[in-house]
DNA sequence: CGAGATTCATGTGAAGTATACCTTTAGGCTTAA
DNA sequence: AAGCCTAAAGGTATACTTCACATGAATCTCGTA
C-alpha cells in the first residue's frame, strides 16, 4: 500500500464522523454512576462491608449469579465508594481485587496470593518459592498496621475447580494470623452450585453472607442500553428499536448484560467503518457474528501450542464427518499430527486432560459418556460457530506451523 | 427369558519425573586498611 | 579482615508421565421357567 493512501486513510478515519462520543462507556471498564435495577443488591452488599468504616471486620460475602448480571460491576462500584470515603475520613482500608479465571495469573494457590502480594507492593517470583512463604510475605506485608482488608475473589469458582479449596481454607483462617489488620473476603461465582463441592468447614465460614443476582429480563437489559447508549452515542444515532432487539437477542440467553453492551458496541464501531451515521438492524446481526468470532481467535491465539493442535484435531474430525468423535480417534490424528509438524506427543492422559480444558473454555461440547460392550469415553462436539470454522483453522495451521 | 457376569475403551486419581526457577551457603577472589 | 561475586546445594511449583483402578451400559452366559 502507498503511503499517500495511508494518510488519507488516516485523515479520513480523523475527519469522519462517528457515531460514537464515549465509546468508553459501553466497555466492561466503565463504571456508570447509575446502576439500574440492581438497587436491592448494591444496599445489600453496601450494609455487609459498612462495619468497615468503623475498622470492624464485616463478615465474608458471597456472590451467586450468571455471568453479565452485573455481580462485578456492582461490587467495583460499592468498592470504590467505600475507599473514596475511608479515604475521606482517613480510615485505613484497602480494597483488593483479583480475577481468579486469568490462566497464568490467579488460577493456582501459590499464584493468586503471589498476585495478592502483588497488589499490596511486593513483587514475588513466579515459581520457586514455598507456598508458605508466599504467604508469609503477603501476611507480613499486610499485617504492617492496623488496616481493613477486603479480598474480593471474582470467578472463585474456577480457582476452586482447578485448584481445591484449600486456598479458601487458609486464606478464611487468614484473621487468626494477623495481629493488626483484619481481612474480608468477597467471593464472586458465575456458578450457583459451586459451593456443593467445598469443603463444609470452608463454606461455613465463608457464607456468612450471601446474595443472589438475578438475570435481567429484556426489559431491564433495555433500559441499561438506552442509559448507556445515551453517553456513548451521537444523538439519534441509536434508535429505541435498536436497543429493543439487542435486548433481545441478549436475554434469549439467561440475560446477559455485558453481551447486549457488546452488541451495541461492535454494532457501532461496524457502522462506523462504513462510515454510515447511524446504526440500522443489520448492524446487529454482523456484530452478533463478529463478537462470537472475536472471542473464540482470542481464546485460541493465547492457548499453548498442545492444546492448539489438540483443537486442530478436533476441527479436522469434526470437518470430515461433522459427527460427534471420541477420544480416541482424536488421539490418533493428533498424534499423526505431532510427527508432521515434529511436536513431542503428549499421553493419551494428558490429551485427555485438554480436552477437559478445552470443554471448559467452550470450544468443544465434551460429555462422558459409555458406550455399553464398546467401552467408555468423551463424545466431543466442536462448540465454535461455523461461520469461523475456516479462519480458525488457518489461524491455527499458520500458528503451528504447517504448511 | 432375565439376572448377573463380562467386556471394552477410556475416565480418573495418585504418585513419580523433568524442568525451570528460587534462596541459601560456602568458597574464592578482591579490596582497603 | 571485610566485602563481594559465583557456583553448587537444596528446595518448590508446574506440567507432564506412569501406574493402577474405576466406570457403566451393551453384550454374553447360564440357570430356570
Amino acid at each position: 500500500m502507498q503511503q499517500s493512501n495511508l494518510e488519507n486513510i488516516f485523515e479520513d478515519f480523523l475527519n469522519r464522523s462517528s457515531v460514537f462520543i464515549n465509546k468508553d462507556s459501553l466497555t466492561i471498564r466503565y463504571t456508570p454512576d447509575n446502576i439500574p435495577h440492581r438497587d436491592l443488591q448494591i444496599n445489600g452488599i453496601a450494609k455487609v462491608l459498612a462495619p468497615c468504616l468503623r475498622l470492624e471486620r464485616p463478615s465474608n460475602l458471597f456472590i451467586y449469579g450468571k455471568t453479565g448480571t452485573g455481580k462485578t460491576l456492582v461490587v467495583q462500584r460499592v468498592c470504590h465508594q467505600l475507599e473514596a470515603l475511608s479515604l475521606k475520613k482517613t480510615v485505613p482500608l484497602k480494597v483488593i481485587y483479583v480475577n481468579c479465571k486469568m490462566r497464568r495469573v490467579a488460577d493456582t494457590e501459590y499464584r493468586l496470593i503471589a498476585q495478592l502480594a502483588k497488589e499490596v507492593g511486593q513483587d514475588v517470583p513466579a515459581t520457586g518459592l514455598p507456598t508458605d512463604e508466599i504467604y508469609k510475605v503477603f501476611f507480613s506485608a499486610i499485617d504492617v498496621k492496623e488496616q481493613m482488608i477486603v479480598i474480593v475473589l471474582d470467578e472463585v469458582d474456577r480457582l476452586v475447580k482447578k485448584a481445591g479449596d484449600d486456598v479458601l481454607y487458609n486464606l478464611t483462617r487468614v484473621n487468626q494470623e494477623l495481629k493488626k489488620a483484619r481481612v474480608s473476603i468477597v467471593g464472586i461465582s458465575n456458578d450457583v452450585t459451586f459451593t456443593d463441592d467445598i469443603d463444609p468447614r470452608v463454606k461455613s465460614s465463608l457464607n456468612e453472607e450471601e446474595m443472589v443476582f438475578p438475570p435481567y429480563d429484556a426489559l431491564q437489559i433495555k433500559d441499561i442500553l438506552l442509559e448507556r447508549a445515551k453517553i456513548a452515542f451521537a444523538e439519534g444515532a441509536v434508535g429505541e428499536t435498536i436497543a429493543g432487539k439487542c435486548a433481545a437477542y441478549a436475554a434469549r440467553d439467561h440475560g446477559d448484560a455485558r453481551r447486549a453492551l457488546d452488541l451495541l458496541r461492535v454494532a457501532g464501531e461496524l457502522a462506523d467503518r462504513d462510515a454510515k451515521g447511524v446504526i440500522d438492524e443489520s448492524y446487529i446481526d454482523f456484530a452478533e457474528e463478529k463478537i462470537e468470532h472475536d472471542n473464540t481467535f482470542e481464546v485460541v491465539k493465547h492457548l499453548p501450542t498442545q492444546s492448539q493442535l489438540v483443537l486442530y484435531s478436533g476441527l479436522v474430525l469434526d470437518s470430515s464427518g461433522s459427527k460427534p468423535f471420541f477420544t480416541g480417534d482424536l488421539f490418533s490424528i493428533y498424534y499423526d499430527f505431532c510427527s508432521k509438524i515434529g511436536l513431542k506427543p503428549l499421553t493419551q492422559r494428558r490429551v485427555s486432560d485438554l480436552i477437559g480444558e478445552l470443554d471448559m473454555l467452550g470450544l468443544f461440547n465434551a460429555k462422558v459418556i459409555s458406550k455399553g460392550r464398546y467401552g467408555r469415553t468423551r463424545e466431543v462436539k466442536v462448540g465454535i460457530h461455523v461461520s469461523s470454522l475456516a479462519k480458525l483453522r488457518d489461524l491455527l495451521e499458520s500458528s503451528l506451523g504447517f504448511q
